[in-house]
DNA sequence: GCCAACGTTGGC
DNA sequence: GCCAACGTTGGC
């Protein structure tokens, strides 16, 4: 079984388009700095899981696109380079504190913007709707996958 | 730019 | 281990 997640970029750093335009439409999911989102990626997430792209911190907030896991998780190369604002100095090779899964883009889709998501009752259970959220990386129910996916073709 | 929410840090 | 201060996130 698949599992189901939602993941948040800032499009000016890596926007949907950005993964279209990468080799093989895939890549590292570099720069998390939060313990409980890296621990999905390091411990839950399989290749194959169902991503739903979301732009944040931007002009319209909103799922962007479908992408899917396609790595298991292995060591943030942002951690140890000096000129990266993910630089970590607490970090090392020998003990990595920071991990990311690869993705790769299943297609882009329109623009669900967060209010039509909070317009909708059958989201309404989404964790990144829950007031006062903040984690870039969160997991999505099986039902909520199949509301959303059906809202991206509509 | 504002500010609510919340994670992290560090003194004790 | 507590918790105040501080920093960050992210919608508006």
């Amino acid at each position: 079984m698949p599992q189901y997640w939602l993941m948040k970029s800032e499009p000016d750093e890596v926007s949907i388009d950005d993964l279209a335009r990468a080799q093989g439409k895939r890549l590292p999911w570099f720069g998390v700095r939060n313990y409980q989102a890296r621990n999905y990626m390091r411990d839950q997430m399989r290749i194959g899981d169902g991503v739903l792209f979301y732009h944040s911190s931007c002009a319209e907030p909103g799922v962007a696109g479908i992408a899917s896991v396609c790595s298991a998780a292995y060591a943030d190369a942002t951690q140890f380079d000096r000129k990266s604002k993910y630089f970590d100095p607490k970090s090392t090779p020998e003990a990595p504190r920071w991990m990311n899964v690869d993705v790769k883009l299943v297609k882009k889709t329109r623009l669900l913007p967060l209010t039509e998501m909070r317009d909708r009752p059958d989201l309404s259970s989404m964790w990144v709707l829950r007031k006062g959220n903040r984690l870039s990386i969160t997991p999505v129910t099986a039902d909520e996958w199949r509301a959303v996916t059906r809202l991206l073709e509509a």
